[in-house]
Parts: structure tokens; sequence; C-alpha cells
DNA sequence: GTAGGATGCTAAC
DNA sequence: TTAGCCTCCTACG
């Protein structure tokens, strides 16, 4: 579920669980052991999030870097009584596990689980847009290149060096609450719209890292407000278009429409998604 | 049991 | 534009 909320959330339960504490660092799958051999009794000084990158700081400017790619999980084990037994065994897919005496993180399948130094952890932000998430990020820059841009806004929302940490449940749902035609070229919209795009991202993250998961729906259009039958979307939170293909909107009742942007897959009413 | 898909991204053509 | 990477879960026999 690794959009940049999920990511925000980590860090946060990363540092909670684990910061300031020197932590046993292994890497039971192997591809991280040499650097786990490292900095294996280290404290765990902070955490940080960018758009869908994680950071684990340790000291002398090392960090690891974490990115979850479409399949990686984290998993959050303990407080074990140690008297209830030994901690789990991790499996062999475990990449990265952190450990204190009773708790433990594994993290399993990423993209990306590196050993990186402050120049490389930098040359990542710069890469990257701006965040939603971080307080401190300035849409405009995004907006420079939005406004300027023949490609779609669909397109624009899931370029990471446009604005970090959207994926394709959030760049599906902010698009719809703004009646947006997701084929819309950048240059075309407003800056209005850029600006409402930019403050609803925000607040439906900040509510993403709250919760965990995604939920997008507004109270006026939950099934109990439209007089429906309850319903519970199977990948956890309540959205209007995400994975709704063929089945009707909850505001106007025309079908979802889905097909290929980019390798990804899009969802849109094209009743109301027009602008 | 097996195939296929998934909230991501990159390198190579 | 495509293949490839990494893992888990569901649908389908």
């Amino acid at each position: 579920m690794p959009e940049g909320h999920t990511i925000h959330r980590l860090a946060a339960d990363y540092r909670e669980r684990f910061g300031g504490r020197p932590v046993r660092v292994s890497s039971p799958q192997g591809k991280f052991a040499d650097s786990a051999a490292l900095l294996d009794g280290a404290v765990l000084a902070r955490t940080e999030a960018h758009g869908k990158h994680l950071f684990l700081g340790f000291p002398g400017e090392e960090w690891v870097h974490i990115h979850l790619g479409l399949f990686g999980k984290v998993n959050f084990g303990g407080p074990v009584a140690s008297a209830a037994g030994p901690m789990p065994p991790p499996t062999d897919t475990v990449r990265l596990r952190l450990a204190t005496a009773d708790a433990y993180v594994d993290l399993r399948g990423p993209t990306t689980c590196a050993l990186i130094t402050d120049a490389e952890k930098q040359a990542i932000h710069d890469r990257l847009g701006p965040d939603p998430l971080r307080a401190d990020d300035d849409p405009a820059g995004a907006w420079r290149r939005i406004s300027k841009s023949r490609t779609t806004i669909a397109a624009l929302l899931m370029d990471q060096k446009i604005v970090a940490g959207v994926g394709n449940v959030y760049r599906a749902e902010v698009l719809f609450r703004h009646g947006i035609d997701p084929y819309r070229a950048g240059r075309d919209l407003s800056p209005g719209e850029w600006t409402a795009i930019w403050d609803d991202l925000g607040a439906l993250m900040r509510e993403g890292v709250r919760l965990n998961r995604i939920d997008t729906v507004r109270p006026e259009h939950t099934p109990e407000a439209m007089g429906r039958p309850p319903r519970v979307d199977d990948h956890g939170g309540e959205v209007y278009v995400y994975r709704r293909a063929h089945l009707p909107c909850h505001i106007c009742g025309t079908e979802i429409r889905t097909a290929d942007l980019a390798a990804r897959n899009l969802f849109w009413c094209p009743t109301c998604q027009q602008r």
C-alpha cells in the first residue's frame, strides 16, 4: 500500500518504536547483509520521509535509504515478553530487520534498501518535487512545470520529479474530487485548480497518515448519506473511482471508466470529470 | 497448484 | 514503449 502517506507513517512508526535506541540490524535474506553488519548495534538517530522515499538515519551521517516499490511491505512486531519465548524467526524474504530485546520490524520486497551518505541522500531530495506532506515544501515549483506542460495532468501527478508522494490512488481520487478530466493537459489547468489540488492532496494524505489508509469520500457522499447500502472497498478505505471500473459513480451513476496510461491503470467518471 | 495482478520505478531499446 | 525487479494475495481450476 505504498503511496506517500504510508511512507510518512512508517517514518513516524520507526521513530516511535526504535528511535534513540541501539538496534540489532540484520538481513536474513542476505542482500543487505554487509551493510547490516556495519550498522549492527548503532543507535537509530532519526527518520525522515520525502515522497515515497524513507530514510533511517544513523550516527556518522549514514542513512538507510528505503523505497518500497510496488511490493515492499513493513511489518512491526512486539513488544514480545521475553518470558513468552524468542522473537519470531525472520523468514527468508526479510531484507532488513531492526530489533531490540523485545520488538522488531521487518522489511520485505523493497525496490531499494541501501546504505547511503548524506550527500547521496541530498541528491535524492534534489530530484524529487515538493511533497504535500512536508510542511515546508512549496508547490510553486510544481506549478511552474505543470502550467507549461502539454502532458496530461494524470501523468504529471504521478511524476515524482513534479510532485512527490502521489500514487495511483490519490491521483485518481484527487482528479475526481476536483472534477478534472485526467486527459487534460497540465497547461490547461488554472492556478486556482492547481492550488485546490495541492491543498486537497495535503489534507487527504494527512488523513491517510493518521488512519493508515486512503479514504477520499466526502461525508455527504458516503453510502449512508446517499441512502445506499453500506459498502467496503476491498482495498481498505472508501474511494470514488479507484478500481471501481464499470461500477456506477457514487454521485451521478455513470459507469466508471478505466484505461491504461503510462503502464498504470487510470480510473475516472466521464460525467463528473469533464472540465 | 498456478496464473495473474498490484497503491512503483528504472534501464535499455 | 517494454522488460525486469521484488513479494504477496486472489481467483480459478
